[in-house]
RNA sequence: GUCCCGUUCGUCUAGUGGCCCAGGACGCCGCCCUCUCAAGGCGGAGAUCACGAGUUCGAAUCUCGUACGGGACGCCA
């Protein structure tokens, strides 16, 4: 039988981080194991579910490229044969109302009347006497006579599963090994609301078997669940999926990772400069590894490599260090017309007039510097002077300017390659070394004051390279007007 | 409070009874390369494998306890 898994996120909010890591797990597991990757949105809870969340899934999913075979599309239809993949359309079709019938037909559950307060009330009586706040089953065997009077009173009513009360709840996890719940330890669920949607526990198994779900692999908040999962697939008679319980990720201080620890919405990560090939890889690392550690994967080489037997039951630290090495290495390994792509919406952000350039040279600019980024952030703050005039760290006066021959260096070098006819890095390179002989200068006597003096910082891309790209016209000017700067 | 899960360098991890007084990666330090900064190459520091007991000729690996950490306990998902 073929492997089918799916990522079920509920839209109350933006994309977690976390969200895509369990997503990117089922993603590839489904790859690796030439299965189907279906996408569900999960919105029965109507006051929090929206639009714009969804929105956000969709948007945070197709830049992670974490394209799934069967669910919902952004522009509104479905694709696969388990339409809709919205629960609460899947709710107005009475598709969970047919099950939830057949339970109560079967007295596997039953409706149950208590308020809100009542239920508190019984919570807090729990926690006094140190017993687990579980539901008490007050209306568990009420009489047809009782349930009429009730109703008569205009209480409303949920629906409770029956939870059974025997022998344990034991499943072999694909992560975790083999778990055991005691039955006495669970309690009659709510499966329906009064606004007759169904609940998470409840509509997950449902969907889950319908859609065909061979592997649920989900994060370990959601073990506790599965036992009353459990009972629930089999008081319906299904066989349960095999499940697989990754580990969370974590904050530095150990606690589950949220917002202040910084940023957990993968839009951010895109706006910080991450290419989403690189947090992929990163992701796939956080609880995974290979036999042999590998670190970085060449496309498509997660989705053969991947294996769920690999997985970390601990939890993983999340190190944007480490990331941002990464990141790093995905930088320097992209094409640069991609790279330049890439670069683009953020030069464009920082207010760099890039238009007297051609497409070529810009690249040639972005190329320069390609191996030193990290983040495709700082890009523009790199390649700025090429296009406007040089701001002066205080640190390259001090240090470069300050010397006795900067000023004699810069004038007989603007008038070198004022008379340089060829203007490309290897003859201003060989003119630039002439000089230095010439004139008794080391290398780097030279070589320093015209890199601030073009660029006014102390480190930056190769020189000749780097003047080359600037122009004779551009960096002669340059030259002379920093001699003012000179002592 | 109850239940469940977890515990190998600061961090991500390899490791499934002898190859491990523990390997790789990030970060850190040093050297090399070099027009600067990176990148790259080489090397280094860094883990009494949470602790205690047991099984065994032999344990990071198996068993049992303890501690600490995390998660769940909703008409949220």
């Amino acid at each position: 039988m073929s492997i089918k898994v799916r990522f079920a996120p509920s839209p109350t909010g933006f994309l977690h981080i976390g969200g895509v890591r369990t997503a990117l797990f089922n993603y590839l597991f489904a790859k690796r194991n030439n299965g189907t990757f279906l996408l569900r949105i999960e919105d029965t809870d109507e006051e929090r579910s929206t639009q714009a969340s969804t929105d956000a899934i969709f948007e945070g999913m197709q830049w992670m490229k974490l394209n799934w075979d069967e669910g919902p599309m952004p522009d509104g239809t479905d694709k696969g044969p388990d339409t809709p993949y919205y629960q609460a359309q899947r709710a107005d079709q009475g598709l969970y109302k047919k099950y939830i019938d057949q339970l109560i037909a079967e007295g596997k559950a039953y409706k149950c009347y208590c308020t809100a307060e009542e239920l508190e009330a019984n919570r807090q009586k729990c926690i006094e006497e140190h017993r687990p706040p579980k539901y008490s089953g007050k209306c568990r065997d009420l009489t047809p006579e009782q349930q009429q009077e009730l109703e008569a009173q205009g209480r409303k009513y949920v629906i409770r599963f029956r939870m059974p009360e025997e022998g344990d709840v034991e499943w072999d996890d694909m992560i975790r090994g083999h778990v055991k719940f005691a039955s006495k330890d669970l309690y009659d669920l709510v499966i329906q609301k009064t606004s007759g949607y169904p609940t998470y526990n409840f509509a997950v198994v449902v969907d889950d078997h319908l859609m065909g779900m061979t592997h649920v692999i989900r994060g370990d908040d959601h073990i506790s669940n599965t036992p009353s999962q459990i009972q629930i697939y089999r008081a319906l008679g299904w066989k349960e999926p095999i499940f697989a319980h990754l580990s969370m990720i974590h904050g530095p201080d150990g606690k589950k990772l949220s917002k202040r620890h910084g940023a957990t919405n993968v839009v951010e990560f895109r706006n910080m400069g991450y290419l989403p090939e690189a947090l992929k890889n990163y992701l796939a690392l956080l609880g995974w590894a290979t036999s042999d550690s590998q670190q970085l994967f060449a496309p498509g080489e997660l989705e053969a490599k991947f294996d769920i037997s690999g997985c970390q039951p601990s939890p993983a630290v999340m190190d944007p260090e480490k990331l941002n090495w990464m990141n790093g290495e995905y930088i320097r390994q992209t094409p640069l017309s991609a790279l330049t792509d890439y670069a683009l919406p953020f030069i464009e952000k920082a207010g760099i007039d890039i238009s007297r350039v051609s497409r070529e040279q810009l690249e040639a600019i972005i190329g320069l510097e390609q191996e030193k980024y990290k983040l495709l952030t700082e890009i523009p703050d790199l390649i700025r002077f090429f296009f406007e005039a040089p701001v002066f760290e205080q640190e390259a006066l001090d240090k470069v300017f300050s010397k006795p021959e900067a000023k004699a260096v810069l004038e007989g070098i603007a008038k070198t390659y004022q008379d340089l006819t060829d203007f490309t890095d290897t003859s201003l390179e060989a003119a630039t070394r002439a000089f230095a002989k010439e004139n008794g200068y080391k290398a780097g006597q030279v070589f320093h004051p015209v890199r601030v003096a073009v660029s006014g910082r102390t480190h930056g891309p190769t020189l000749f390279k780097m003047i080359a790209y600037m122009g004779k016209e551009e960096v002669v000017a340059r030259l002379q007007a920093a001699l003012q700067y000179c002592k």
